[in-house]
DNA sequence: TCATTTTTGTACCGTTCCGCATTAAAATCT
DNA sequence: AGATTTTAATGCGGAACGGTACAAAAATGA
């Protein structure tokens, strides 16, 4: 790491930051939704600040889908915490994604990659890219969590962790869905709940 | 109905199929990244007898969503035909969903109103009305044919048709997000697969 | 035949879009 | 202090945007 100054004039804001004020505009509006002018503003940047830093909007927004996509892994580790139960690893991930989803300022706006990514998919490769990799990320890390249940018996020997983890992601797939088109909380909750159960069987381990 | 000769000038157009072509180019590009000239070529129509037929773009765009609920729906009763077991009713639903979702010129697009709706959800409450009301249509169909299922004994009694209505949905949301993401047609199965397991039970009838 | 009604086609409106050229400002290096 | 390097700010420019005014065209009604 070059620990030494730099030369010129230093910025004047912080580069994550900034990326996170552009976040949440792209959330609520989209990626063609949102004009530069916006981002402009929400970031206190004048556009060739923006596009020195960080490239066309393209390169913007890959960059801060890439960023949900950190976050969102490291608050998945910290959900699957092994030493707790999976049950509730499980009711915990969905427990944080509707917490997430349901904030927002007008109305709830559910995840940022699926809310957004998913429409610009079929245009810009980048961006399906970008959305493949994260899902089977989410994937690969509940995978993970369920391999070591059947090895510690905390599911039985006959489940199946690859196909029990694509459905665990489905339910929070849906949740995020529904939640962007305004669900109420209630449903979101019940579709949690049947979430968990399905994953780790019906019965309570109150 | 009146039957009766309009006075002016004939269209020249056939309205549906206009809007069939309009949802194409929606589709793809997404709500935002669709311009009127790009849908004035696609549906030889100029602007301005776009505009006089079908309102402005928000108004053409709710026009494209409504006619692929309906579409949408009037599959899933004919894949839920009540005279086949439940566990083929389910599979077909994921059949003609992943046969649809997998199509497009480019890239495979998903589910038109999951792909691109999801994201005006936030700022059109129009679309999002439509989004979230058509989700509901097809759990409600769904959970009907499940409620049905637990009548006649091939779901146990215990079974919650509510809550397996939602996780049926759930699958079906994933592989519309999955699908446009650009997971490869065997992953989608094997999900497909869980999905009917999960609803009916693992045990095969074969 | 001529007025009326509706659709079509051209052309244009003001706005907003993204991106960049250019200059001023703020730091380090010599 | 002066040269150099990097960032910040202003402002522009060509293109595309959504939407519409207006006139020509094509039907019906009298």
């Amino acid at each position: 790491m070059s620990e030494t100054k730099k030369r010129g004039r230093p910025r004047a804001f912080d580069e994550a930051a900034t990326i996170e004020k552009a976040r949440e505009v792209f959330w609520d509006r989209g990626f063609e939704g949102t004009s530069l002018d916006a981002l402009s503003a929400a970031t206190s940047l004048n556009r060739p600040s923006l596009y020195g830093a960080f490239g066309d909007k393209e390169d913007l927004y890959l960059g801060t889908l890439a960023g949900y996509r950190d976050d969102s892994l490291v608050a998945m580790e910290e959900a699957l915490d092994p030493s707790l139960p999976l049950r509730e690893n499980i009711a915990e991930i969905y427990r944080r994604a509707l917490s997430t989803y349901l904030s927002g300022e007008t109305s709830a706006r559910g995840c940022f990659l699926i809310g957004t990514a998913t429409a610009e998919a079929i245009q810009h490769s980048r961006v399906r890219d970008m959305l493949r990799q994260s899902l089977e990320a989410f994937d690969a890390e509940i995978e993970a969590r369920l391999m070591l249940a059947v090895e510690r018996g905390e599911l039985p020997k006959e489940a199946d962790p690859k196909a029990l983890s694509l459905l665990a992601s489905s339910v929070m797939h849906s949740l995020a869905v529904r939640a962007r088109a305004g669900a109420p909380r209630d449903m979101l909750e019940d579709l949690a709940r049947a979430g968990v159960d399905m994953v780790c069987g019906r019965a309570p381990q109150k």
